[in-house]
This record gives structure tokens, C-alpha cells and sequence, in this order.
DNA sequence: ATCGCCATCTGAACGGTGTCAACATCTATC
DNA sequence: GATAGATGTTGACACCGTTCAGATGGCGAT
């Protein structure tokens, strides 16, 4: 459907709405809520062309509207992938919530919250390129100081070393547990598609055990080495 | 001086020998080695205005040549990033043989291999975003099966491994301990430069330091727990 | 020594991109 | 209902990767 929009460029598709849940909304104003939408239609390109297609006219043709026609919500195209970003670090704080809660033990715990980042990025591959890419010359981690993320992501993963026990005790040594196990994620996510390691992969029985083993050798996720 | 092949494009630089340090040299050919010069002047781009402005095109300019002479030696931009990718590897490969050469025990090679992956990555920090990048879509590993590279990088993670002890003397563990260990690298080296470190980084004495301290946890490079 | 081949380089072009200024249109507010 | 401001469009600019026809020049065959 959005080849036919890229084939022929004359004819544009018909603006989409905020939700399409509801298909008698006439829109209410010039498009509706168009940063929304922008916003919506980043993520689409990004699920079903991959990273290297999300341009900011590639986004304005799938919403349907000009070229131009973001420049008046976003700054520039950094500012809308900021935007996608931001709605990925919530989406993957709920799933490490979520990861958190589904444990037994507070070690457990630690385990499933890095399976569980390691498998968001996973599953959403240029989403998490571009969650990284806005978190790079941010000046606070995603999380940090924003209202609605707050308990969620970050602190959690805190909050699971102390009661995991996997450091001692000491807020400077929290920070640094903290740090490691979101570096070790990141480094894992970003790795464990590379095609070097199908063969183990499959030999493991799918690409979850594959982390799960990769994790378990890692200190902050792995299981207590005896 | 770039500065100024970007501003006035019509006035070019002079094209700019293999090497440098002999004067001397006529170029034998229309340019000489094209090719090395194409992946120096990436290199020196890089470095100078990070891997944003790497375009192809500012690689040829660099190199005193016209847009389309880089086509002559490299299929695509991609396949010049690799080049130029390739030989960052390779470096990187010799700073990790030197590092674990340096240790005076296993395990202490195995901190100082960590370390010098993420000063190397740090050091080089556009650089390293082009090596992880032509990393990517490859079907092996950097290191595996090109002959200039026997011997250094991958091969020397797991030998130090298997010395340090790290994990079960175990082919499979062996290869998990070294995935682990480049996942964790890899992930440190690229969230070292987190603006959201600065203030953690000078309050433990700088950024090296700092990458100790988080490498201390990650279990495959870290001190062994007691 | 000369010729012709072929690797190499150039110039111009095409479609794509991000971005901007000028203009058009619609909503909200007095 | 007039007007101001927010929103969308058009057209343009510079840059990008890539291709292609032609100029250039080194080197092997004669």
C-alpha cells in the first residue's frame, strides 16, 4: 500500500487519522493532530522499510501531507525521531516493569529484565537503532527527569540490583551496577543479530536461549557464579 | 583546509600521495593508489567531522577527485566504508594483542582487553560507529577468516579466556564467554561517551577510570567476585 | 617506435534527501 | 463577521549516491 504511494507520486494517500479505530472522525482541523500522526507513520516506515528508508518525506508522504508540512511541529527530523524514540523508551520501560514483576526471586528478577530489554530490541530492531541514536547526545538517559516515564525503565533496573544484592550496597556502587547492566544490554541487543551467530542460535534452540546464555556469562544478569 | 575544499568547490586541494612523508614521490599513475587514498581520506574526514559529514563525495573531494572516481575502485559507498572499517579492526586487533600482552596474569589480561577495546572505540569514536556498522551485515566476525588478521582480536579474546579461566574449559561455554565478552565491549565503548556520565566520570578521576569501574562489574572482565 | 587497448578519471545528469521562504487556507477569537 | 495566528502547499536550493558517455593516459603487443 505505501509502494503505491511511493510509485506514484501524483497521487497521494488519503490522510490517515490520529486512531483509525474510529472511521467516521472527519478530521477536525487542517489534518487533525498531524505530529501525532507523523509520529505513527514514523513508526510504520521504521517496521516495514527498516532505518535506512525513515526520511522526513518518506514520513510526510505516508501521513499523507507535504513535504514541508513537518517543519511546523518538529524543529527538523532529529526532532520528530526524538519523538519515536521517546514512545519506544516507554514502550520498552513497561516491558522491563512487566519483566520485573513476572520474577520469583530478585536474582530472577535481574535475569528477566535483561532478557526482556535484550528481546524488546530485538523485536523491534530499527525502533531500538533509533531509541539509541536519540539517547547519544541527550544529556540525561531516557527516563531520567521525565514525568511520565517516572518508574520505569531506569529506577527499576536500580531498584533490582539492590534487592538482587548483586553489588554492595553503596549508592556509588548502585550507579556503576546500573551503568554496566544497561552498557552489557545495549551491547548484547545491538550484537545478537549478527548473522556470525545463527549457527549457535539455532543449535541453542532459537535466539531467546541464545541471550539467555549470552546473559548468564555477564555478571549483573547472569545467574550467581558459585 | 578542508574547510576551505568545502566552501570554494571549485578550486580542488592537491591530490594527496599515498603516503605523506616522502615529498618526493611522483604520483606513477593518473593518481597513484586511489583506493588507499579514497579509505585515508575517509579516515581523515572522520576524524575531523565525524561520521556524519562521510559522505562520498566529501571523500573524493578530500582526495582530489572527482564524485564519481571512487566507483572506479569500490562497488558503492559501502564497500569503501568497509575498507576503511577493515583497517580499523585491524588496529583495534593490534591494541588488544598489546594489551593482554602487557598483563602480568590472566585475568588481569582479561581487564586490560576490555579496556583497550573501549579506549580504542573511544579514541575513535566515528571510527568505531563505521567498524560496528560494516560489522553488521556481515556473515562473520571481524577477524574470522581474513588471513592479515590471524591471530589478533577475536582469537585472542578466547585464548585469554581459556588462561584466565573465566568459564568451564568447554568449547560451547568458551564461545558464549567470548560473545559475552565482545557484547559487553561493544556496549560499554559505545554508552562511555553519555553525556549522562560526565559528572560520574570526574568525580572517579576521568573517563578510563570510569570504564574500569564499569567493567568491574560485568563478570568477563571484571575482578572475580569473592 | 608506434598503435591500440583498457584502466582510470571527468562532466553532466537523474532522482532522492533535508530545509527554507513565500504563499494559501483554515480555526479561533474578539 | 473581521482578523490574527496556526497549519499546510509550492517551489526552490544545496547536497547526496549513482550512472553513463566521453576524455586521458600508461602499458603491452606489434
Amino acid at each position: 500500500m505505501s509502494q503505491a504511494a511511493v510509485l506514484e507520486t501524483t497521487r497521494r494517500p488519503a490522510p490517515i487519522a490520529v486512531a483509525d479505530d474510529d472511521a467516521a472522525t472527519q478530521r477536525p482541523y487542517h489534518h487533525g493532530d498531524l505530529s501525532r500522526a507523523l509520529v505513527l507513520a514514523g513508526r510504520r516506515i521504521l517496521e516495514s522499510q527498516g532505518v535506512a528508508a525513515l526520511s522526513l518525506r518518506a514520513v510526510a508522504r505516508e501521513a499523507g501531507v507535504s513535504p514541508a508540512a513537518p517543519y511546523h511541529h518538529f524543529k527538523d527530523k532529529g526532532e520528530l525521531l526524538d519523538s519515536v524514540a521517546r514512545e519506544g523508551w516507554m514502550e520498552l520501560g513497561a516491558s522491563i516493569v512487566e519483566a520485573r514483576r513476572s520474577a520469583s526471586t530478585p536474582r530472577q528478577a535481574m535475569t528477566e529484565i535483561g532478557v526482556a530489554y535484550v528481546c524488546f530490541a530485538r523485536a523491534n530492531p530499527a525502533l531500538y537503532r533509533i531509541m539509541y541514536d536519540a539517547a547519544c547526545d541527550k544529556a540525561s538517559m531516557p527516563g531520567h527527569g521525565e514525568p511520565e516515564m517516572e518508574g520505569s525503565g531506569w529506577t527499576q533496573v536500580a531498584e533490582a540490583i539492590v534487592e538482587a544484592g548483586v553489588c554492595p550496597d553503596n549508592p556509588r556502587e548502585i550507579e556503576l551496577a546500573t551503568i554496566a547492566a544497561w552498557c552489557t544490554a545495549h551491547g548484547v541487543a545491538e550484537m545478537a543479530g549478527f548473522r556470525e551467530f545463527d549457527e549457535l542460535k539455532s543449535a541453542l534452540g532459537g535466539e531467546e536461549a541464545f541471550v539467555r546464555a549470552v546473559l548468564s556469562n555477564v555478571g549483573v544478569f547472569g545467574a550467581q557464579r558459585p
